[in-house]
DNA sequence: CTGAAAGCGCTTACAG
DNA sequence: CTGAAAGCGCTTACAG
C-alpha cells in the first residue's frame, strides 16, 4: 500500500493525499474526509524512508548511552522517550561501552543516518572539545556540562557534579570522617564521573585531608560487579578508610555487598555514599545515602533544549538542575 | 556529499561507485581502489534513507521492551545490540508500558518504518495470537514462547516459565512452606509473568495447597516501587503467608525492602524468592533466592533465530534455554 | 567491467 | 483547491 494506491482509491492525486496526511491547510473538507477514510480503511502509513529522503530530514532523534547497567540512564531514557513520542518523535538508542568514544560514534552515526538530533547520556567534555565540530545536528549532553565549549548546536543539562561531590565530602567530613576513599568511574578528567572525582578531590584538598588518589581512589565501570571488586581492591590498599564515596549508585550497591562480605557492618565499620538517587539506593538494605538527581527534570529539560535547537533560531543553552543530598542509612558519625 | 559527487571526483559513474560501496565483485581493481580513496578522503557515507527506500528493505531491527525498569531486559538488550552491531546491524529500541499492547505497537511501527526484523522483550501470547498475522517481518519473541501459535515469521526463545515457577513452589514446599503468596505481573493469562503465575498456581493446586488467587496473589508492574506497595497490600490481606514468590527480581527487591520496613526479618519471618537472576538479586542484602535466566544465551539465541528468519528459507523455531534455581539467602525452612 | 536510465515512495513548488 | 511533474540519493537490471 503506497500513496498512489490511496490516491487512486480516494479519487484524488497523490499531492492532495500528501497534503492531507501532513495536515496542510489548503485542502477541501470533502477531499480531506474522503482521503482520511481510505487511509483509515487501508491502515496506510507513509513510508518513512521516502519521506525522510524527500524532506532531507532523515532519521529520528538518536540517543547514545554510556554504559549499559546504569540505572539512572534507563530512568532518564524512558522519560525522554515518552516525551518525544508525545510530540510524534521517535528515539533510537545506542548503548556504548563506559569507555567508548561517544563523539566518534556519533560522527559515524550522523554520516550514515542523518538524525534530526542527538542526545548523549553521559559523556566526556574532552571528546566533545576535540571532535564535536564535525557534528552538524542539534545535540544535548545530559549529566555533564557543555558550557564553555562554544558549540552553537550543543546544549547541556546537568546537575553541578563538582559541587554535589564537594557536598558529599563536606557531609562526611562533618560526621568526623577523615580518611575517605573514592570509588568508580575513570580518572578521565572531564567525564561525568570525573567531574565528581574532581569536586571530591578538591574538597578534600581544601580541608588538607590526607588524600592520595593513587591509593585512595579506585576507578571502575558503572556496574554492581565492578563496584564490588573495586571496593575489595580499595580496602586491600587503604584499610584505614572510614568512609567510601562511590560515584554512582550502581557502584555503591555492589560496594555495599562487598563490604558486608568482608565482615564490615555498614555504616558502623564503614560509611558509604552513592550518587544518582536511583531505586537501587532507595530500596537497598540499608538505604544508601546518595545525591538525588531529578530524572524527570533532566528528561524534560533535555527534550526542551533539543527542541529549541531543532527549531531554527534556537541557541545553545546550558541548564543546571538542582540536586539533593539524601541522608539515608549508610553513614554514621565517627 | 552524495554518490554523484563521489563518482565525479573518482572519474566513474554512480553505478560503479555503488558497486564498490556494496562490495560487489564485478568491478576492476583500479576502479575499486580509486573510488575507495575518494570515499575515504571525503568521509562519504551513503544516505540510508535512499538506500533503504531503494532496497525496499527499510530500517534497522526494532526491539520492543515491555516495561522500563526491568533489569533483565536491559541486560539482554545490551547483549543483543552488541551482537547485532558485530554484523553491521543497527537496533532501534522502543520502551512500552508494562501493560501496553506490544503487537499493536509493532503493527504501527512496521507500517511506518519497515524494519528488517523485530524483537519482543516480554510479550503476551494472546496479543500475538490475535494480531500477529498483520506482521510481515521476521520476529522473535524473547522470554515467552510462541510455540503453537503457528506463525511462520515468529520464532521465540525463552526458559520454560511454567516449569521454573513450579520448581520454585516445589522448593518452598519442600522447606515446609504451606501458605505461599504470589507477587507481581498481571493475571493476563499468557504474558511472561502470567506463565509463571500459571505454573505456580498449578503446582500449588497439585499439592492441594490452600491457594486463593483473589487473596494470595497481588499483581503489580515490574518496578521496585510497585513491588514494595504490592507486598504491603498482600501482607495486609493475607498476614498468615510464610513465603512470597515475586515473579521478577525487581519486584522481589522492592518487596524485600517492604518486608523489612514492616519489621519482618527475611527469611526468618518471611521467605522470599525472586525471578530472573539479575544483579539486583545477586548483590542485594540478603542475596535473593531466584531463578537465573542465562541472558547471554537468550541474547545469542534470539539474534541467531532472527538471522535465520531474515535469510530467506529460515523457518520459525522455538528454543528453550535452561534455567537454574539459585538458592541464596532469603528462604529458610519452617 | 562500466555507464545511462529507471524507479523506490514520498513532498513540494508550479500551474491552473 | 487540485494535479502533473520534478527530484530527494540511492540500487539494479540492461546494454554495451
Amino acid at each position: 500500500m503506497n500513496i498512489r494506491e490511496v490516491a487512486a482509491k480516494a479519487g484524488y492525486g497523490v499531492g492532495t493525499v500528501s497534503r492531507v496526511i501532513n495536515g496542510q491547510a489548503n485542502v477541501s473538507e470533502q477531499a480531506r474526509s474522503r482521503i482520511l477514510a481510505v487511509v483509515e480503511a487501508c491502515g496506510y502509513e507513509p513510508n518513512s524512508n521516502a519521506r525522510y529522503l524527500k524532506r532531507r530530514e532523515h532519521t529520528p532523534v538518536a540517543a547514545f548511552v554510556m554504559g549499559t547497567s546504569n540505572r539512572l540512564f534507563s530512568d532518564i531514557l524512558a522519560s525522554i522517550q515518552a516525551r518525544l513520542e508525545a510530540s510524534g518523535e521517535e528515539l533510537v538508542v545506542t548503548y556504548l561501552d563506559d569507555d567508548a568514544q561517544e563523539v566518534a560514534a556519533a560522527i559515524a552515526y550522523q554520516q550514515a543516518r542523518r538524525p534530526k538530533g542527538m542526545l548523549f547520556l553521559g559523556g566526556e567534555r574532552t571528546y566533545f572539545r576535540e571532535a564535536f565540530d564535525q557534528i552538524e545536528v542539534p545535540s544535548v549532553l545530559i549529566t555533564n556540562s557543555a558550557a564553555g565549549l562554544g558549540f552553537a548546536n550543543l546544549s547541556s543539562v546537568t546537575i553541578d557534579n563538582e559541587a554535589a561531590a564537594a557536598e558529599v565530602i563536606d557531609y562526611l567530613w562533618s560526621r568526623g570522617h577523615r580518611r575517605i576513599g573514592l570509588l568508580g568511574g575513570s580518572n578521565a578528567p572531564e567525564q561525568t564521573a570525573g567531574m565528581r572525582l574532581k569536586g571530591a578531590e578538591q574538597a578534600l584538598r581544601d580541608r588538607n585531608a590526607p588524600f592520595d588518589a593513587a591509593r585512595d581512589y579506585e576507578p571502575c565501570r558503572f556496574s554492581e560487579q565492578d563496584g564490588y571488586t573495586a571496593l575489595i581492591r580499595l580496602l586491600d590498599r587503604a584499610p584505614d578508610i572510614t568512609a567510601v564515596f562511590a560515584l554512582g549508585d550502581v557502584i555503591a550497591f555492589g560496594a555495599l555487598r562487598a563490604a558486608v562480605d568482608r565482615g564490615l557492618a555498614v555504616p558502623r565499620d564503614l560509611s558509604l555514599v552513592g550518587f544518582d538517587g536511583t531505586a537501587l539506593a532507595q530500596f537497598s538494605i540499608p538505604r544508601i545515602t546518595t545525591v538525588r538527581q531529578d530524572t524527570e527534570a533532566l528528561a524534560q529539560q533535555s527534550v526542551e533544549l533539543l527542541r529549541s535547537l531543532m527549531d531554527a533560531g534556537g541557541e545553545a543553552a546550558h541548564t543546571l538542575v538542582p540536586y539533593e543530598l539524601i541522608a539515608q542509612e549508610t553513614v554514621c558519625a565517627r
